[in-house]
This record gives structure tokens, C-alpha cells and sequence, in this order.
DNA sequence: CGATTCAGTAAACAACTGTTTCCCCGTGCG
DNA sequence: CGCACGGGGAAACAGTTGTTTACTGAATCG
């Protein structure tokens, strides 16, 4: 670990490669999955030799993880923006359903990895993004926990109701972005069809409110 | 195309080692991606040549459209067990929830694969996929159709509630199959998830009929 | 029964894979 | 200023991949 040098274009070079690989890898991703991608295949893209990979990562798996990091980071931004606003009133559904187009058209490639390795076949992936998507659920029920609706909620019903709201909005990208390669339904469509589902879940919400959920 | 032959032993046994390529594939399906599979691969797992793949399928890409349908087969069973048990009472949840588990019990290899190809990296598997589960949706909204909580409600208010009912039966399957690896929370915590996700939707679905939905 | 169809075999192909070993040379420290 | 560190390159390795061509032999049919 050396000390705050001003040039540093020793360790920010480095950075710059592994970003690189990582850039490319997402690429290579979008027409096929991670357990398919082939370590040279990355290096190729990049512009370097296949022995540099081993400078930065093990293996795919390896930058598979690094991956999931990376796109989650940018997931979190947009959970925190969903919560921020709250208009109280029943347009608040639109505002996230477009500001989750929004987000899918900023970072497609992100998404869609995420989308698809979520269930895919490499373990170590799929295990990363289920414990970050768990931290959305918690901390969307300790959003949800202070709002005057949650009266009578159980903790492990608002994470209930967390889980399938982050559900919603995971199916919703992977909607918005079959929409954006012409497969399913148009854009507009799935936003149409996101907010009635989101409508629903929140009538359903505030029925089980009244009496014990 | 022949005549029904009494022995018919030349059909039989191609359909026999097509069969076996199909369940070979699964089996190797469990760990990876389609993408990264082999023909080779399939062929070795079966006992015979690589040449004799290209008897049965044009490409890896072709045997997996094959694999959805079979797979989707069994699915149907589910789906249409679902709709058919309606003792009017809230426990019809369980009782479907229970019959979900049990289905991915019995053919975890070929649930798995639907879950993951579903959003996987080859697009001819992705559509086969969106197909038939799309037919499941429209069949799932006109049962709905016909109960009397559904007065008032328009058709693509009913498909976006079966919509919404089929991604859960979906992400279920997931969660149950996780439950099997151990990754994620055990099978008895993703029934009782499941089980408030679906009451809290029936919840909406009665709240929405009231008034306009 | 003899002719034909066709599922599966055998061998070869160029291209590709992950991984190792050795080397280079620019950066950054003493 | 000279030396060590380490990111990246070159080359070779044993395996593997998809696909083609020519074949064999048993089931089917006239």
C-alpha cells in the first residue's frame, strides 16, 4: 500500500486494465452467459495478453463476482431514489415505473447481467447477487416500516412485502429490457402492465393493514 | 414416412437416443449455462459419436427449443392442478403452494433449467420460454375469468393479474430449488413466504373489485 | 429376397481453450 | 541514480471444440 503519490499511474494504470476487462466482459455478456465466457475471449477484447488476466482476477468466476459488485453498486442508487419520493399519492407508482425505464436505458448491459445470472449457472454469481439484493429487501422494509401504513406489520411481513416489491422491480427490468431487443411486449406496455401489478400490491397491502395480516 | 409398422424398432430406437440426448443434456444443464454447453459433451454423456448429435438437432441452440417444450409439458400438469382444486376457502394457497414444492421434488432438473434459461444468454430458448409461459398466462386469466371476484374486471386486467400469479409461481420454483442446494432460505421459509405473497395479492385482487380497478 | 434407406461410426481438420514458464521494461522507492 | 517490483508480453503445452467427408451395417420396403 503505498502513500497518496501524485501521479500513482503505477496502480491507476492497473485500475484502468481491470476496469477494461470488466467493460469488455459486460459486452461479451449480452449474447451469451457468464459460464460460457472464455477468459482469452475477455483479454482479446481488451487488447492484451491472456497472462495479464491472471494480474487482476483467478478466473471467470472470479471477475463474474467483481461484476456483480460493480452493477449492484449502481442498482443501489436507484433503490435509494425510488424511496426518496413519496408524494403520497397514487403517482408515486409512475414516477418509479418510468424511473426505473430510466435506469434500464442508462445501464442496460448492467442490468441484463444481473437479470440473467441472478438464476444462472455459475454458483459463487448467483450467491453475490442474492446477499445484495437481500440488503435491498432490509433496507426497503426499514424504509417501509416508517410509513403510518405499516401499523400492525410484523417485521418478517415487511420484508415479506420488500421482497416482492424488489421482485416486481427485477422483473420490470428484465421487461423494459426484452422490450428494448423487440422480444415481449413494447416499452410502454410493460410500463403500463409494471404499475397496474404495483397498484394491486398496494391494495393489497392496505386491506391487510385493517385486520390482522 | 412409414407405415405403423408393428415393431417400428428403427423410430423407436432414434426417438430413444434423441430422449437420451435430451436427459444427458439436463443432467450437464444443472451446473452451467446452455451457452456453455457442449455438443460434444452430450454426446460423450450419451455413448456415442459427435456425428450422431447431428441426427437428431441442428445445433445445441435446436436441442434446447426441444428441452422447453418438454419441460414446459410437465409444467402444464402444474398449472391446470392449480386451477382445478378450488375449495373456496384461503387454504386453496396452501394446498397450491404444497403442490408447487412437490412438483419441483419430482422434476428439479427440468424446472431448473426454465428458470434459468429463461432469461439465459440464447435468445430462440429465451422466446420458446416467454411462449408458453405466455399461453399458461392467457389460459390461467380465463379460469379467472369465470369466478365471481372477477366482475367488472377487463381482460387485460385479468392477464396482468395472471401475469403477476405466474411470476410467482415462477420465482417459487426458484426459491424452492435454492432451498434445495442450500443456498438460500429452507423449503418450509419459502412456502411461508410464498404463501403471504399470494394472500396478500388475493387481498388486492378483492380490494381492486369494489370500486374501478 | 434383394435393394434401399438412414442412425450411428471413424478419422481428420483447423480453431480455440486455460495455464505455465520465462522474459521485458517502465514505475517508484531507497 | 541504481535497484527491485510488478504489470504485461511471447511462446509453447495439452485438451477441447464444431464440422466435414466417407463409411458400415441393420432395419425397412417393394
Amino acid at each position: 500500500m503505498s502513500r497518496t503519490t501524485v501521479t500513482g499511474s503505477r496502480e491507476a494504470q492497473k485500475l484502468r486494465t481491470r476496469q477494461a476487462m470488466l467493460d469488455a466482459a459486460l459486452d461479451l455478456l449480452e449474447e451469451q452467459s457468464l459460464s460460457s465466457l472464455g477468459l482469452r475471449e475477455v483479454t482479446r477484447a481488451v487488447g492484451v495478453t491472456p497472462t495479464a488476466f491472471y494480474r487482476h482476477f483467478r478466473d471467470i468466476e472470479d471477475l463474474g463476482v467483481a461484476l456483480v459488485h460493480q452493477a449492484l453498486g449502481n442498482l443501489h442508487t436507484l433503490v435509494r431514489a425510488t424511496l426518496v419520493e413519496h408524494d403520497d399519492v397514487g403517482d408515486r407508482i409512475d414516477h418509479t415505473v418510468a424511473l426505473i425505464e430510466r435506469h434500464v436505458r442508462a445501464h442496460p448491459a448492467h442490468l441484463r447481467f444481473l437479470v440473467r445470472e441472478r438464476h444462472g449457472g455459475v454458483r459463487a454469481v448467483r450467491l453475490a447477487i442474492a446477499e445484495q439484493l437481500d440488503r435491498f429487501v432490509r433496507e426497503l422494509a426499514a424504509v417501509l416500516a416508517l410509513e403510518e401504513m405499516s401499523e400492525g406489520w410484523s417485521e418478517s411481513e415487511l420484508e415479506m412485502l420488500a421482497g416482492l416489491l424488489v421482485d416486481q422491480m427485477v422483473l420490470a427490468v428484465s421487461a423494459f429490457l426484452s422490450a428494448m431487443l423487440d422480444e415481449g411486449p413494447s416499452a410502454p406496455e410493460v410500463a403500463a402492465a409494471t404499475g397496474l401489478r404495483l397498484r394491486l400490491i398496494h391494495l393489497g397491502r392496505a386491506a391487510s393493514g385493517r385486520r390482522a395480516p
